[in-house]
DNA sequence: CTTTGGATCGTCT
DNA sequence: GACGATCCAAAGG
């Protein structure tokens, strides 16, 4: 067995650091790849089960839309950043930046699968009942491995802001569900939205069948 | 199960 | 001054 690489987080057994390139890619492609890695926060770990993609200023539903701002500049920089918002005056969403530097193609992370540190994601989350009310949601994933404003720009290559993505090689799926993105107001037409088909944890609005 | 409305504030018009 | 890449509790079926 060839050791891996080590870096920011300690990874679970079996799981593999993920190599910045498999990201140079556009939010597109990179979407359907994220469903089944894992992003590990400390002792907490999920399994990426939804994602929507985002395409920078040729996507109207993009908060790069109107070009580079101080909220959005880190969806401006290079592949394998994590962008970090604000939004509904409380809540936090994560984006993986993808595609080029200076494109500002972005994933949403929209629901995981809770893998390992349940009680602390528990604990973060006092509101949810059932276990896939953990992090069945944007702003709920956030909160369970407790994401906030201070990791907007964290390396998720790296790890070194205490947060990464990992491959336990588990592969997406074949066909992975798509629809249209959730929660926007323009761009409704276009099917960007992706999860693992039958999961359990994947957000419960808008479903498309 | 579904629908509805309130919370709450940074960002950009 | 309006509007969110949302969530939750409450109420109705």
């Amino acid at each position: 067995m060839t050791p891996s690489r080590s870096i920011g987080v300690t990874l679970p057994e079996g799981a593999a650091p993920i190599i910045r390139a498999s990201l140079a890619a556009d939010s597109l492609p990179v979407a359907r790849w994220l469903l089944n890695k894992l992003v590990v926060r400390g002792s907490r770990v999920g399994r990426i089960v939804e994602v929507e993609a985002y395409r920078g200023e040729n996507d109207p539903a993009s908060h790069a839309y109107r070009g580079e701002t101080p909220r959005n500049a880190t969806m401006f920089g290079p592949p394998g950043l994590l962008y970090v918002y604000f939004t509904y005056g409380m809540y936090w969403c994560a984006n993986v930046v993808c595609g080029d530097e200076g494109n500002a193609r972005a994933v949403l992370l929209r629901a995981l699968a809770p893998v390992a540190g349940l009680a602390e994601m528990q604990a973060a989350r006092p509101t949810a009942r059932r276990e896939r009310d953990l992090c069945n949601g944007p702003a709920k994933l956030c909160q369970a491995l407790g994401v906030r404003g201070t990791l907007d720009g964290a390396d998720l290559v790296t790890g070194d802001s205490g947060i990464a993505l990992a491959d336990d090689g588990v592969l997406p799926p074949r066909r992975p569900g798509i629809g249209p993105r959730v929660g926007i107001s323009a761009g409704v037409d276009l099917a960007w939205r992706f999860w693992v088909p039958g999961d359990p944890n994947v957000s419960t609005t808008p479903r498309v069948r």
